[in-house]
DNA sequence: TCTCCGATTCACT
DNA sequence: GTGAATCGGAGAA
């Protein structure tokens, strides 16, 4: 199949629907000096509005979450533990904080390893994922086997929304599961 | 201003 | 299995 790069239609949907979606896809890296690194996702997370307990949106639009807030196809880019980079793109209309974390791509099984080794940093917060000529998403026709689990890292939120299975991975990839604490 | 803590990883016991 | 590293955002004072 021809290869194609998503465009802003496929993120303008429900984060439900585009989270699954994108395993298999491929994420494209551009560096500066013309290297260039292509990795299939294999692991996402997905994270719904403000009534979902789990979503950093879900006390509200802050200076930090409003990232969420903005048109489909969004780069959120942020900073846990003082360390590690998380890479989420944004999904949705505007004013509906819906987003998917890439958790793992190619032979990075954790979003911190995966960041460090494509370089992300917060310059690439708030850029587009469609527009910008240093970070997107291909389509080469690959279809994932999904499997669907239980998020990680976000026991915080209680029970109710820790438990809903909105961790989605290839079930082919079948890698090492993410090295994240796994409760 | 001050304090608490996280969508994690890695070294060490 | 346990705990340190490390810092910006959010909420309290």
């Amino acid at each position: 199949m021809k290869i194609k790069k998503l465009n802003t239609a496929f993120f303008d949907r429900d984060a439900l629907l585009v989270a699954p979606e994108l395993v298999g896809k491929i994420l494209v890296r551009q560096f500066e000096d013309g290297q260039q690194i292509r990795l299939r996702i294999t692991e996402t997370e997905a994270y719904c509005g403000e009534e979902d307990k789990g979503c950093h949106a879900s006390k509200g639009k802050t200076p930090r979450t409003e990232v969420m807030y903005m048109e489909a196809g969004t780069i959120y880019i942020y900073l846990i533990y003082g360390m590690y980079q998380m890479l989420n793109f944004v999904t949705e209309k505007e004013n509906l904080p819906h987003a998917v974390l890439i958790r793992g791509a190619g032979e990075f099984n954790g979003p911190g390893k995966l960041t460090k080794a494509f370089k992300i940093t917060g310059i690439l917060n708030r850029k587009n994922i469609c527009t910008n000529g240093e970070l997107w998403i291909e389509d080469d026709g690959y279809k994932a086997d999904i499997l669907a689990a239980p998020r990680i890292g976000i026991d915080y939120a209680g029970e109710e929304w820790a438990s809903r299975p909105w961790r989605f991975t290839d079930k082919l990839a079948q890698i090492k599961p993410s090295s994240a604490k796994l409760k």
